[in-house]
RNA sequence: CGGGGCGUAGCGCAGUCCGGUAGCGCACCUGGUUUGGGACCAGGUGGUCGUGAGUUCGAAUCCCACCGCCCCGACCA
């Protein structure tokens, strides 16, 4: 390509609302521009990036045996109200009206669609397993969207879904897309991550996430530096303490704490270290009734932990300030266990703890020298809290560390939640009909673009790998309209990449050098070959690839293979 | 949904407190000079100051309402 039969629309200064590295970027190299929050249209120059991204991930589904299809993203209110989603899904669901007033949705993920089909063309075990494909358009109207298309409201995702006549036959076909995944990010040069995740709203049994690493990420990963552990904070165990619990010694006593609310102003009022204190969280049982979860001062209520557990309303709903008085007595700030009459779940660490201090469900007083057994009855113990850097790791092997993640893919094994709500059978060897087994697979194509600035950038801009590079190489002539030689050059190097079937970009704007240079490196395109008439002179060009500091002198002549072996292009 | 901030030319901003008929840098257009790191000189184009309703002789500026955008929060009692 062109520069000059091109569209290149660089900013120098980023726009104000952008705040995050990759949206700066995106929107200073012209990428995408922003329709309305949480919208953005992709100019030539991004949606060459969006394609090779959708290139690899349709490469490497077709060699793992997915096929592809199209789905409409316009979808029919029958279709979820059959799964229960209609009701489920909330106010991220788009809804809409047409003419006759029939009600549809924009399409946030298509299970109940794809589910459809399945039970509409497959009658026997003889058609399974298949597993269909698509690069397709979702809206999702996210409370907040934000960081550009990191989290947009329309974005771009394949997703994937496979049907089985069993259990193991879903866990074969799981394993091949896990491969499939790795290869995919690997492929794109990014530095990720398999962690066992959450099935969150989407339903199933088992499930991964694959999370770029990244300091910006919104999701926490918990993972085990000396083993392969990896998990979601949302789900990673933390273990029981391995130490038994130390015998009672202070009497419980009664303190006052005037306006302490926090456990930070508990522990400045008493001059205590928080994990002595245990924080006291009222949410609602399946009934509505308040049930107190305990955790210590210093540690985080684990609220996918929380909804799990038998008996507490899911999703998780905190109790209202006046159920909490009308329940303990006590405004939140001072409550705790002793005197509950109702149910009580513990953390595994806080069931451990002797001597502890916590609200004395009375405004402005709490209790020390708090102990299980004698000052109030054993509790019930679960796993209720988010780990901690240093936490044993759940596999036995060594201590837990955390770092943050951008999550591109996400594999699920959803069993049969949608076949068994919308009656996706078929018949099996001996003639009866049994329900489908299913996997779902996404990956997030237009946040991996976002993703991989955020892992790749520095003061002059983008660091594309070659993989996703809008052009691999940039060809930017000195005074391309000025000196027959330099022209007559970068003209013969063009040719002879794109002979060679290289995505070279020749700059040959009428601008100046430094407009050239300075475009190519906020562009992140990763070789440049910078030919000009003082190193013509000597019959020499110059080579840099992105990430290096200095350029290479390299003979006219040898140029065209000198790039061939950089791309490793035969 | 709660809190904070911001809406003035395509982008970045000043002007708003203290009302007097809109400005700077970049970009863009024309001409000239330049040409290995975002050039220089000269001349130009471009704005219902987010929208609406008020106060006033007069509103970007003061008052009211609305809209849009950004950030933080929406477990941590």
């Amino acid at each position: 390509m062109r520069a000059s039969q091109f569209f290149i629309s660089t900013l120098k200064e980023a726009p104000a609302e952008a705040e995050l590295p990759s949206h700066r970027l995106m929107l200073r190299a012209g990428l995408i521009r922003r329709v309305a929050s949480g919208l953005y249209s992709w100019m030539p120059l991004g949606l060459r990036i969006l394609k090779k991204v959708e290139a690899i991930v349709r490469d490497e589904m077709d060699r793992a045996g997915a096929l592809e299809l199209l789905m409409p993203a316009v979808q029919p209110a029958e279709l979820w109200e059959e799964s229960g989603r209609w009701a489920f899904y909330g106010k991220e669901l788009l809804r809409v009206k047409d003419r006759h007033d029939r009600e549809f949705c924009i399409g946030p993920t298509h299970e109940e669609v794809i589910t459809d089909i399945a039970r509409k063309e497959v009658r026997s075990y003889k058609q399974l397993p298949l597993n269909f494909y698509q690069v397709q358009t979702k809206f999702r109207d996210e409370v907040r969207p934000r960081f550009g298309v990191m989290r947009a409201r329309e974005f771009i995702m394949k997703d994937a879904y496979s049907f089985h006549t069993d259990f193991d036959s879903l866990k074969v076909t799981y394993q091949t897309m896990f491969d499939a995944y790795c290869r995919i990010f690997t492929r794109l040069g990014l530095t990720f991550r398999p962690v066992a995740a959450d099935t969150g709203s989407i339903g199933g049994t088992g499930s991964h996430e694959f999370q770029v690493l990244a300091e910006s990420g919104e999701d926490v990963i918990a993972y085990c530096p000396t083993s392969d552990y990896a998990a979601n904070v949302e789900l990673a165990e933390a273990l029981a303490p391995t130490t038994p619990r130390p015998a009672a010694q202070a009497p419980l006593t009664t303190v006052a704490t005037p306006r302490v609310k926090t456990i930070d102003e508990l522990c400045q009022c008493l001059s205590v270290a928080a994990a002595h204190t245990i924080k006291a969280v009222v949410v609602e049982g399946s009934e509505g009734q308040p049930v107190l979860l305990l955790v210590r001062g210093d540690h985080e209520l684990n609220e996918v932990k929380a909804e799990k557990l038998d008996g507490i309303a899911s999703p998780l709903v905190f109790a209202s300030p006046a159920a909490i008085e009308a329940a303990f007595g006590a405004k939140p700030g001072s409550l705790g266990p002793v005197g509950f009459a109702g149910r009580i779940v513990a953390d595994r660490t806080v069931a451990a703890m002797a001597d502890m201090i916590c609200g004395a469900n009375q405004t402005d007083a709490h209790l020390t020298g708090m102990n299980w057994g004698r000052d109030c009855p054993e509790p019930e113990v679960a796993d209720l809290r988010n780990v901690v850097e240093g936490d044993p790791s759940p596999d036995g092997q060594g201590v837990l560390a955390l770092c943050r993640g951008i999550e591109v893919g996400h594999v699920f094994q959803l069993r049969t939640k949608y076949a068994e709500a919308m009656r996706a059978q078929y018949l099996d060897r001996e003639g009866k009909l049994q329900t489908m087994e299913m996997g779902c697979y996404g990956i997030g194509v237009s946040r991996i673009v976002g993703a991989a600035i955020e892992q790749g950038f520095d003061d002059r801009g983008i660091l594309f790998s070659d993989a996703m590079a809008p052009f691999t190489v940039s060809i930017v002539p000195m005074g391309y309209g000025r000196s027959e030689a330099v022209k007559a050059a970068a003209d013969t190097l063009y040719a002879t990449l794109k002979a060679a079937g290289v995505d070279v970009l020749l700059d040959d704007r009428d601008e100046r050098p430094g407009v050239l240079l300075a475009d190519g490196e906020l562009l992140g395109i990763p070789h440049r070959v910078v030919i000009g008439d003082r190193g013509l002179k000597n019959e020499q060009v110059e080579y840099q690839a992105r990430r290096d500091t200095e350029a290479t002198a390299v003979p006219v002549a040898e140029i065209a293979d000198f790039v061939r072996a950089k791309l490793g292009v035969a």
